[in-house]
DNA sequence: TATTTATGAGTAAACGTTTACGCAATTATA
DNA sequence: TATAATTGCGTAAACGTTTACTCATAAATA
């Protein structure tokens, strides 16, 4: 039998309202008595039952956070991110994986509303209707992190137009011109869409018509960027590749490699992400770098100060790391 | 207003009472009836209040997991695994990321048990005193997961002793004589232990005597790996490495290319833990693979059938999955 | 000093679900 | 057919916490 509040309220001589007042500081009571209450519970080894709080008050601190459990690995970044200032909001995260099975991704969403939940936060989630509906009729509040849905659901996310103009922008100001976009994900659509305007208009901007042949791949794999090579045969049309992940641009760099190519010199690569995986390749890969640290703690103040009604749309700054795949292409200069 | 368990007995003519045992599959009730009530609950959009029901029960179904933050990439798959079985048995899993701040910790515990959690598991994670006290007072199932702790404590992971002698067979079967162990974790102390027990005695079964030079780090981290060519100097007084974790031998592979090393000729690699960054290296590292997934699986089915009580101590199996890092010695064959 | 205001704490109901117990109605058994 | 067993369901209490009210007492104000 665990310590109740009963017990404490008994051994104070005070009743069990009192004590939870004290205990939830709220409403009024003498600071002497709560001195001594505190130390009580303390001293008791008490342990607040949560399941009955969060019946009394009809509501939880809890958020739910879904996260795909084909791990992208910038996630942990996020959730990060999300951890710190959870913890000094007092919100608690349960962070669920989630697959692409619809009935367990139902069960999955019910089981979290069922706990009176404040929010559901998406990590890189593209969801199918059905739980889409389920979550929209729940009344809780939703955000999508790292991606942008559906134009009624608020996001928090790179701007992935701006983000690939600039990644255009870096290529073309090192001399190049010929340029693919490796992974425009079919899973994404909102995002894979804006990236590949961004990369069309920021082609245009220099004056550079864009080749539909390069924009290739429509899964964010390793095997994506492994296939690339195969894809395109050598010699590679092109001078510059952008990986749409930092796993494709991997899997870019090692088919290179298996294909006897210099990197940077045979071929530049940039990498969007910039996850500390970038960091472990040879050689380090360029990158423009997002802000999931960011992103998660923004998710958590934007709720915590209750702004998701009036900004829909947050965005995150991103920036160049320059690594060592990115070379100066002469050629065209 | 949610709908409730009495909204639906008011429509069926029932007591709220009937309603639960149908809803629950708990105790008597009449099929036909039951039929009718599922499908109003359907149709209602009933949606069970968890809260009200563990309160009621005085327990719950959630398993808490605490997982380190500084992230160990096989998180990922022991979670999957467990996540698996979760869903097939009903738990809910409550994933928590914890750091090494210890106060913080506290607080994360707490609040796993003040909702009358099933279980705790531990990732990886050796945890301070004052923790591990509070977790022993608790009364719930502990379980540590790829880490041995104290004894008390039931634990699922490779038989690393096994395991690191498995290794040392496999170098020497390649004609290795000087091999180096790289990470010795003062973090893991009992797994440490067993495996630098197991390297020596490996080393003895062959009539290789030890040298306690080669056994160094104490982190588990990259920077161990990208380290430990500086330490040793060239040219490098043993012929193989074992890098106690799939980030350190990442390291230590690059820490050779950057020393122009030819691997595997100049130095044999073979990784511990085998999770798929061994895949996206090149040379594509061998390693010995643990079964995170299976580790996952076992911790749920084994509490499902409450076997803790029997066993304590729970190993998988490990497997050398050749890749092309080791290369046969010549020179001392 | 008389009146108003503030303070501290108790009472009791509520949150939604589960479950021990009891009782009628039905079915099985002798 | 008389009795026993089974079935289906309702009653009511319980889980631990919170909170709207209420009320006495103390402090502040006039």
């Amino acid at each position: 039998m665990a310590i109740t509040i009963k017990d404490i309220a008994n051994k104070a001589g005070l009743s069990p309202a009192s004590v939870s007042r004290i205990l939830t500081n709220r409403g009024r009571f003498n600071e002497d008595t709560a001195i001594r209450v505190r130390e009580l519970a303390h001293s008791m080894g008490y342990l607040k039952n949560q399941s009955a709080a969060d019946l009394s008050q009809q509501k939880s601190r809890i958020i739910g956070i879904l996260v795909p459990i084909e791990h992208t690995n910038f996630a942990d970044e996020i959730i990060k991110g999300m951890q710190n200032k959870a913890h000094e909001f007092g919100y608690e995260l349960l962070i669920t994986f989630i697959d692409v099975n619809e009935s367990q991704q139902i069960q999955t969403v019910q089981s979290l509303l069922s706990r009176q939940i404040l929010a559901i936060f998406m990590l890189a989630i593209d969801m199918s209707p059905a739980v889409f509906k389920l979550l929209i009729n729940s009344k809780v509040q939703l955000l999508s992190i790292s991606n942008q849905l559906d134009s009624q659901i608020p996001s928090i996310s790179s701007d992935n137009y701006v983000m690939m103009k600039k990644i255009v922008d870096y290529l073309v100001s090192h001399g190049h011109k010929k340029i693919a976009l490796i992974g425009s994900s079919s899973q994404f659509p909102i995002v894979a869409q804006l990236r590949r305007q961004g990369f069309i208009d920021g082609l245009a901007a220099h004056g550079i018509s864009y080749n539909p042949d390069f924009i290739w791949g429509t899964t964010l794999s390793y095997q994506t960027g492994l296939e690339t090579i195969k894809h395109f045969g050598l010699p590679l049309p092109f001078t510059a590749a952008i990986g749409s992940a930092d796993i494709i641009s991997i899997g870019l760099l090692n088919s290179a490699k298996d294909a006897n190519l210099d990197i940077p010199n045979d071929l530049s690569i940039i990498s969007i992400d910039g996850t500390e995986l970038t960091q472990i390749t040879r050689p380090v890969l360029t990158t423009i770098q997002q802000n999931f640290q960011l992103m998660g703690e923004l998710a958590i103040t934007t709720l915590h100060e209750n702004k998701f009604t009036e900004e829909k749309v947050i965005f995150t700054k991103t920036k160049i790391v320059p690594g060592k795949t990115v070379a100066i292409n002469y050629e065209s200069i």
